[in-house]
DNA sequence: AAATATTAATTGACACCTGAAGTACTTCTG
DNA sequence: CAGAAGTACTTCAGGTGTCAATTAATATTT
């Protein structure tokens, strides 16, 4: 039994080392995933939540998102680095909403090979009616969370953004 | 002065009211795009590296991720539910792999209308060696977020995925 | 047991997204 | 100023994702 008990002295603060860096390592993986899994879920919610009221989707939503915060236009790369997806995706979102009315492509007189997407006059007032309502859900969805937390979190997270480059 | 003061002190508890209510409707919103944008940028850098460096991409790795840790095989609900996607996505992506032999699809001779995916000795094989640099690349990715922070935002994000069901 | 409902998985239509190749335009360089 | 290099955007193929409808098997009800 005493003989048993050294034994495993001896043996764990080595067993411990490992398993603390095992578990660093793993933290990592675990933020990861975590990450991952709440975002997710809240995406969900979005989506649908847009699907259902507005017949819409998300990438559009964020598209005319990051418009209505630039009135004089934007130039398809920019929308493409602002979204963080690439220009091929960017023109065939764009392509929709511009069927529809809620977006137009103007050229650029001084340089033809680019174009300035804005909001159409429609597209703005849609724009208004979802973005109220998306703010509500996302409240919604957090208020569980308490005002300190949801700082902690913005403030770490933004070391993540930072960090990620 | 004193008057000055009192006014102040009148006033201010309203206008800070609607402050604090304004700022913590934007906090919400702040903290979702925050989320957003962090999970999107290690999204694209382990995409491109599954891209790079086994020709493989983020849906497969996940898969099989879940396959690893359920030795005796998932049903493809279960891995729906575990990969918070669709029924019918499972089944493109396990089609994929059930093509190239990483995965195999073994029926329940108990009710016959449920698989077991299971991963394939090559899955398990090609697995490991895929999760061993996953989890380098992850923890390249946060290697400038102390042990702390990983932790606190292990613990607030565990918060929100609790809150968000 | 036959009719009905429920459940597991697939299919098909449509949108998203990437990466690579292509087109049109601009800028750089000799 | 002509050719080369670079830039802005589009197109295309292939994988990912949703939702709704379908098929096949099992459970429930009468």
């Amino acid at each position: 039994m005493a003989k048993e008990k050294k034994k495993l002295r001896l043996v764990e603060p080595l067993a411990d080392a490992e398993t603390r860096i095992h578990d660093d390592h793993h933290l990592s993986v675990r933020l990861w995933l975590r990450m991952l899994a709440c975002t997710n879920r809240i995406e969900n919610v979005v989506r649908q939540n847009l699907q259902a009221r507005f017949a819409t989707t998300l990438p559009r939503f964020d598209l005319m998102a990051q418009l209505e915060r630039a009135p004089q236009g934007l130039r398809m790369s920019e929308l493409s680095q602002r979204m963080m997806v690439t220009g091929g995706n960017v023109t065939g979102i764009t392509d929709g909403l511009e069927k529809e009315g809620l977006v137009v492509r103007e050229v650029d007189p001084a340089d033809r090979r680019v174009f300035y997407v804005k909001l159409s006059a429609e597209g703005q007032r849609q724009f208004r009616r979802m973005a109220a309502e998306h703010e509500q859900w996302v409240i919604e969805l957090f208020e569980g969370i308490s005002v300190k937390h949801k700082n902690q979190l913005v403030e770490l997270l933004g070391e993540i953004k930072q960090q990620v480059r």
